[in-house]
DNA sequence: CTGTGGGCTAAAGGCCGACAA
DNA sequence: TTGTCGGCCTTTAGCCCACAG
């Protein structure tokens, strides 16, 4: 008997050809109708925000990505370093044509912040979003395999590993000759595919044959990429394609995929984000470029650690093989990316010499988040199976409730689970109990060890959407690591959660600022006061050294310069305050609500020079596109910043009130306490400025001085010799006087 | 004997697909090396611009396709209706993967136009970039087939038109019992494909063997298309396809021309403007939109003729069977298409009936320069060579200059050329001098009458770059017709040449401000005054009728409220007076220059008000994407436009001055002598305004007057009853009062 | 003159077990 | 257990002419 399968029916080929044009003309992607095989495909690595999660989003990191790909780098923007987000709609999609996965994230940004933190009372929707949580779905039955050179020869079959045939497909009739059957699975996009699969040869074996050429030759696969096939909790069956050259490389990227990379989109973001709108994001997990969207949990567990030159560091990497290859290396230098134009950001602050054995070509720089915590985890190694280079496959616990889990609310992240990493990359077979089983799922609470160790992490987890503790920075991992969990929540519990709450609202929303000497190092405070380690003032003259980074960074600071004699730390002679401003947009209005409520420790504070006049903040809210020919500015006050090289923060100038340079230089020089300092180039200082046209970076002095003054945008004073490096990494060896990025 | 062709030799075909991989990388267009060949697959109807031509930019038509695709609607943007400019470069180019032919034109906005004109002095310039002048291109050996169901099928070859490969393939040894060659075509990218060219059949016939598959598999080739072989001057063979059933209405647009879609190419293009720097424009001359950049000789004939509601219009339109056939209609009515965003422009202002044989999904709004001139080409009808339906060749003349001319500087435009058309489309089999001969190119001069017929309509059109002529709109197309050539060139001499290009350069700078009651159809000036009949005033008490267009409505107007004494003509209540401005991105330079030398016949005039204030010139200068919040109006003084329907220019006021409604009113009933109308609704008179937020319509006297005079950005005065209904034809049967729009 | 179809042959596709790593 | 190969059969590609519109 002969199966006849993927024949086209009556249809002729003609008006197949034409439904599969409709087909790509109205949808270039479609929508996962699987989660599990979507992150099937994307592989172990990939973890994405939940829909209704709050993230970080990184316009650097996106215009990095453009600017690389198209050379945009003329864009101007107006944007805070980071923008904080909620998660309004997660869609996993794949290319059609490509079946490359990726994510559509539906993001909002969101200065609602504060009210999201007051629902972590109930911490639970923001739990789902760790890695290593009892939520980990259930792994379904699945198994993939690279495709050899006989796979995908037009000559013969595919054959299928012997376990996986038992474990994915119905079960054969082995009492017959030659057992046969027609398998029917649907890919990514929910279009089926036949198979004839025969148990036949000598000796014995699996093999797909009829249908499988077809499949190869419409998916273009080679030998090298890997197929996947998948046994849902329906009994349907899925199958998906890895591909080993990421098909990226080779051709352009994917059209929805590709939305990120032009200057439009990022425009489009802006704009989105200034009229508070949502907008998208494109993410392609399997793309090795950085992510510029961070979950929030994520980049509050990076703030919460410290980082220090020296540092050895890994980053996890997916490899054909194993999933515990990482990257290795040190910390080499901490400092901003770009200075002038992301002063502050943390988009990869950090510049990692990696080891010998690690890609040479690896970017150097790298975020903090993108880090692996240095010892969390390391007790799961003991879960690997040492496997024999065969078929990869798992058979694990699976949950009921996956199904409705899946359904509404987008795919809970199972990315940080490397368990699961382990089983996709064919490390482990776990409990294979029943392989013919296609109704009754195993117990889920059958994983011992592994439900153990799941369990703890959480525990341990759990700490950190506290905003006590990661917002106030005063728990390192480092502390995490060596507190027992007890003191872990006592810090929950130093402060009462409502109070801490407004607090830190209050100071999210630019209404109090705060400031202390106490370095995050110090830990806890004596006890009174968890406000204090919030910032580090004495930071603007330490030299590189290990330093933790703190929530100052969190939000793109305002700039006050404060007469008040209230700091007792007369030593540091640019003593700097700070408000915290949830949402850069509203700047205009909270700058002028400041007025009545900044205070610190209770004492009002002063604003003696917003971050410009009116008009500036009007327009750079009101502009993403700066394409100035004549910009000038409005008479009257002239407020420039001007940055110091080492300093945290900006100070105000009013250039209106200056007549000169000489003026000018002097009243930099004090501000920064650096007397005598800038008069002379041979002190190695520089003094330069951008102006507003098109932000190039000029020398302070050229121009005559109205000329300079109508154009100015920012001034900025650098130690290095060379101006031309500014934005070069600063690693504490500079000139005399050098000062030291931190942010 | 077999004949071995298209083998992959020692190549592995892996290697293969890489090097194709790598080319579609690296050029997802690539350059056109045979121009006759792209513009053959263009089509018949694809006229290009000249490299360093000068061509005029209708930001209004680029937005509208982007907006039709991508409801790119939010878009704001400062950009006059038109942007004179110099064609940089123009490249020719195929998608790498469709073959889909396109144009890149390097454009560069240039305010030099008056530069440009002086050296019409020397008119050869422009002259190439007529229609039909001599300079059309040598037409090579070439013919066009569209493919059958046998050409397309597996099962055999390419059945070649016999004297088609008479004409175009090397001839073959005919004493041989099955004469056979190897045929190399390259194709657009220039590819190479090889043919087994046989004699064979009984009876005989000229087929295409081996290879012939593999091409109609690559290119994906269906019967319908067509395939189109030319034979170069250099005896290379080209070979090209155009597709039946456009490419782009199945897929997405190919990425290359695509890029005019987004939001972000036109914010790109702005911004070039803006900065005057050179942009990119993708023509995809098979597309059916409406082109945005248009020869400036082309702009000008429109200018020079006259239409009428009623008249008799057609437009060039290609088809399978022949050129000649056209589409037809009347004229319906003449107004803006978008009077609010874009008042003054012509673009798509013509409405047209199109007679009942014409498609009914036809557009029925067209540019003044996308109607053929009514007479012209007329007589070339005699010209027509009656063809059977066999297939489409030719073989003419040919210029050995050509290669150079094609080399450097861009295709010389051969797209008006009828003649050219018809034998495109196969309609005319003409001068088929020497079927084999490969090395003696015929005389150009064979042509006889059509030379004579070229020669003829060049004496005609050289009048029309002479802005003598064309910009002071006194010689309407109907003169042009009716009066010899020796009128014409009275025209010409009727003014120095320096005296009125330098005259006509101030007005472009805006530096001279001329009026005049004089009607364009009053033709030429009482003698003394050729800057008479520039525009006109009594426009705006006439009901729809027959006009001319001028070119007061080339440049967007600026808005003077003079009170000088010096115009005579009292019965006109709204004198208005317009400054032209040639670069719109230089107003504010150009403004305070004026306060200097404005002045209208020698007479100076003062500026009582500027378009806004300096803020508001500054702003709408460096802002393309107004992504306004919070925008409001500085103190001091705020002035507005006010347009009324009607009225070709708006009037300024100062909303400063007034004190509520009732005063707006009455300043705005005198502006436009119409005092009393306004006060009554039940006159038919609505005034409204769109705010400076999002350009809404709103009624003016809704909003408390601060409100109304902080958020206002103009005012409109409409007659229609409905004032929804403002962006919609007038047709000159309004209500009382009811005006005409004249552009 | 040229579009279509049948005859024919070569090449590719594809199913099988044998064999060996 | 499974990757590759040779054997063998089927399907498709592709060259040829006959025939007819």
């Amino acid at each position: 008997m002969r199966i006849d399968l993927n024949t086209i029916d009556e249809k002729d080929a003609a008006a197949v050809a034409l439904e599969e044009e409709e087909a790509k003309k109205h949808t270039m992607m479609s929508l996962c109708l699987c989660p599990e095989l979507w992150h099937a495909c994307a592989g172990p690595l990939v973890s994405l925000p939940k829909k209704g999660s709050v993230v970080v989003y990184f316009p650097q990191g996106h215009l990095e990505q453009i600017c690389a790909d198209s050379a945009a780098g003329h864009l101007r923007f107006d944007l805070p370093p980071r923008v904080f987000c909620r998660v309004v709609d997660v869609k996993l999609q794949a290319d059609a044509s490509t079946d490359e996965v990726y994510a559509q994230l539906s993001i909002l940004a969101d200065n609602e912040v504060k009210n999201h933190l007051n629902h972590v009372e109930s911490p639970k929707d923001e739990q789902d979003d760790l890695p290593g949580t009892t939520n980990s779905p259930a792994i379904p039955h699945m198994f993939c395999k690279t495709l050899t050179a006989s796979d995908t020869s037009t000559h013969g079959g595919f054959s299928v590993p012997r376990r996986a045939a038992e474990d994915c497909f119905p079960p054969l009739d082995y009492i017959q000759q030659r057992p046969s059957q027609e398998l029917i699975a649907k890919d990514l996009h929910n279009k089926e595919w036949r198979f004839r699969h025969i148990y036949r040869g000598q000796p014995r074996r699996h093999l797909l044959t009829t249908g499988w050429s077809a499949f190869v030759n419409k998916k273009k696969l080679v030998s090298g990429d890997a197929v996947l096939f998948l046994r849902g909790l329906d009994g349907e069956l899925r199958l998906g394609i890895r591909r080993a050259s990421q098909f990226k490389n080779n051709m352009p990227f994917s059209v929805p995929y590709g939305r990120n990379l032009t200057p439009q989109s990022f425009v489009d973001v802006a704009n989105a984000i200034l009229t508070k709108k949502v907008f998208d994001i494109y993410h392609n997990p399997r793309s090795s470029s950085s992510e510029f969207v961070v979950p929030y949990w994520k980049f509050l567990n990076s703030l919460n650690r410290s980082f220090s030159i020296g540092m050895r560091v890994k980053v996890p990497l997916e490899c054909e093989d194993t999933s515990e290859r990482r990257y290795t290396g040190l910390i080499s230098g901490i400092c901003d990316l770009d200075s002038i134009r992301w002063p502050g950001s943390q988009w990869r602050c950090l510049i990692v010499r990696w080891d010998d054995d690690v890609d040479p070509n690896r970017q150097d720089r790298v975020s903090p988040w993108e880090i692996q915590p240095s010892s969390s985890f390391s007790g799961s190694s003991n879960l690997s199976v040492p496997g024999s280079k065969r078929a990869k496959m798992v058979i694990t616990s699976s949950n009921p409730d996956i199904s409705v889990n899946c359904g509404g609310r987008g795919y809970p992240d199972f990315g940080g689970s490397t368990r699961f990493h382990r089983v996709l990359q064919g490390q482990e077979i776990l409990g294979c109990r029943t392989p013919y089983d296609w109704s009754d799922p195993p117990n889920p609470h059958h994983q011992s060890d592994v439900e153990g160790m799941h369990h703890r992490f959480s525990e341990l987890e759990r700490s950190v959407p506290d905003v006590n503790n990661c917002m106030l920075g005063i728990l390192s991992s480092r502390n995490v690591d060596r507190v027992p969990l007890g003191k872990s929540k006592f810090m929950y519990k130093s402060m009462g959660f409502d109070e801490s709450m407004s607090r830190f609202n209050r100071v999210l929303q630019g209404q109090e600022i705060v400031s202390s000497k106490t370095s995050a190092y110090d830990g806890v405070d004596d006890g009174g006061n968890p406000v204090s380690g919030f910032f580090d003032t004495n930071s603007w003259n330490m030299r590189a050294m290990p330093r933790s980074f703190n929530a100052t960074a969190m939000q793109q600071p305002y700039y006050l310069n404060s007469n008040q004699p209230s700091f007792s730390n007369s030593n540091v002679g640019n003593g700097v305050q700070t408000v915290l401003m949830s949402d850069f947009s509203e700047r205009q209005k909270d700058f002028s609500d400041a007025k009545t409520c900044c205070r610190l420790f209770g004492f009002p504070l002063n604003i003696t020079a917003p971050l410009g006049n009116k008009q500036d903040l009007s327009a750079s809210s009101a502009n993403v596109l700066k394409i100035d020919t004549n910009q000038v500015k409005p008479m009257g006050r002239n407020c420039t910043k001007v940055y110091k090289e080492g300093s945290v923060v900006g100070r105000p100038i009013d250039l209106s009130k200056l007549d000169g340079y000489d003026n000018l230089i002097c009243e930099i020089e004090q501000l920064f306490g650096m007397e005598g300092l800038l008069n002379d180039p041979q002190n190695g200082w520089h003094v330069v400025y951008t102006d507003v046209k098109d932000g190039y970076v000029m020398v302070v002095g050229d121009d005559p001085w109205q000329e300079f003054c109508r154009i100015v945008s920012k001034i900025m004073v650098y130690a290095n010799g060379d101006k031309d490096s500014m934005t070069n990494t600063v690693t504490g060896d500079g000139g005399p006087g050098a000062g030291v990025f931190v942010h």
